[in-house]
DNA sequence: AGCTATTGATAATA
DNA sequence: TTATTATCAATAGCT
């Protein structure tokens, strides 16, 4: 209900899926209520949020409502802390599995694998989120090749002005006299060196 | 919701009652799925009816939600004589999460997020695995649609052959006598029934 | 958090 | 119980 239909998935957006949270569990807490009052039926409700916090609802007594539950359906009262707790273990193992083959599971639609059970609608959202990442990763590569690039550009023109500078330096010594030479000839050695640390790392980390 | 809005007050006519009853535990125990599934929640609901019946819900396990609850409200019973066991599923258990972490950030990668962090070399491996699931869906994809328009060429065959049959008989009509000509024509009827047997779904499941 | 356009749920009825 | 439909209620998408 609502500005548009929603599909009946988890709602990958982290915001959205917190609001809409909020929303209905208000909603369902009130018709967990109103079922209760008028069709004087006992029931319980507990809501645990994925970040964990809990919402509950009770007609009469939460304890009350589960150990009825428990009766009927004929568990010997399994509030046995040992039996509860290894109950509790093994479901939160199973429930990781289970992440974990979904996860796998998506992992080799990514990947192009598996997919012959999949209907034309999931194959083009497949095709079109792939599209989505290909771009993403093709984008990011052009900035690290772009600022690459830029660095290059600067390396190049302080590598021009040390030129520029030596070649003045060398056209005085022609224009001058010849009588400290070796002086001279250490100080364009130095440049040199300065110009080989600007060279240093001008490759792509490939 | 309906003809007209209902006090909160428990519904005296019996009829009416077990009527709303049925009707709103079906609207809650909907809600209830559809919260656990859009909002990634763990709930549990338990409805009895003014008459006994049970009905449940429940999105991982009842006696683990409900486990889960007591840990939150009532005692933390932490002094566990099974303390090394715990210890063990507890490692089994961050052993999975661990791997689920991988996943979720080979997940991110494939689509496209969280790829700042990556190196030339990834970006490039990570674009080729891209083209080759994109290539693959579309493949499948184009596999999808041969195979239904081979489908559909099948079917249209079969139409045309029908067809020729059905302008042969009434040649003959035209050819012989009248005087069956009643008999004829629910046997023309027939045939246009096999037809538009032939023309269902014919739409490709977008 | 509020605001609406829409979808969804359901009370009355058969 | 099930189906229909007029109405009311919940809520998705935005601000």
């Amino acid at each position: 209900m609502g500005r548009g239909k929603v599909e009946l998935k988890r709602i990958e957006n982290p915001t959205n899926r917190q609001v809409t949270f909020s929303k209905r569990r208000n909603g369902l807490l009130k018709k967990a209520f109103e079922l209760s009052i008028l069709c004087d039926a006992e029931l319980a409700l507990l809501i645990f949020s994925s970040s964990g916090k809990v919402y509950q609802f009770a007609s009469h007594d939460m304890d009350r409502t589960v150990a009825k539950y428990r009766r009927e359906v004929g568990l010997p009262d399994s509030s046995n802390p040992q039996f509860r707790t290894m109950e509790f273990w093994r479901s939160e193992i199973e429930e990781l599995k289970r992440s974990i083959n979904t996860l796998e599971a998506r992992q080799k639609h990514l990947s192009g694998e598996d997919i012959l059970a999949l209907g034309m609608r999931e194959l083009k959202q497949l095709e079109r989120q792939l599209k989505v990442g290909v771009e993403r990763v093709r984008s990011r590569k052009r900035r690290i090749v772009s600022d690459h690039a830029t660095l290059l550009k600067r390396k190049h023109k302080q590598l021009q002005e040390e030129n520029t500078h030596l070649q003045k330096r060398l056209k005085e010594l022609d224009d001058g006299n010849t009588s400290s030479r070796g002086e001279i000839t250490s100080g364009i050695l130095q440049q040199r060196i300065v110009g080989e640390d600007l060279l240093n790392d001008t490759d792509l980390p490939l």
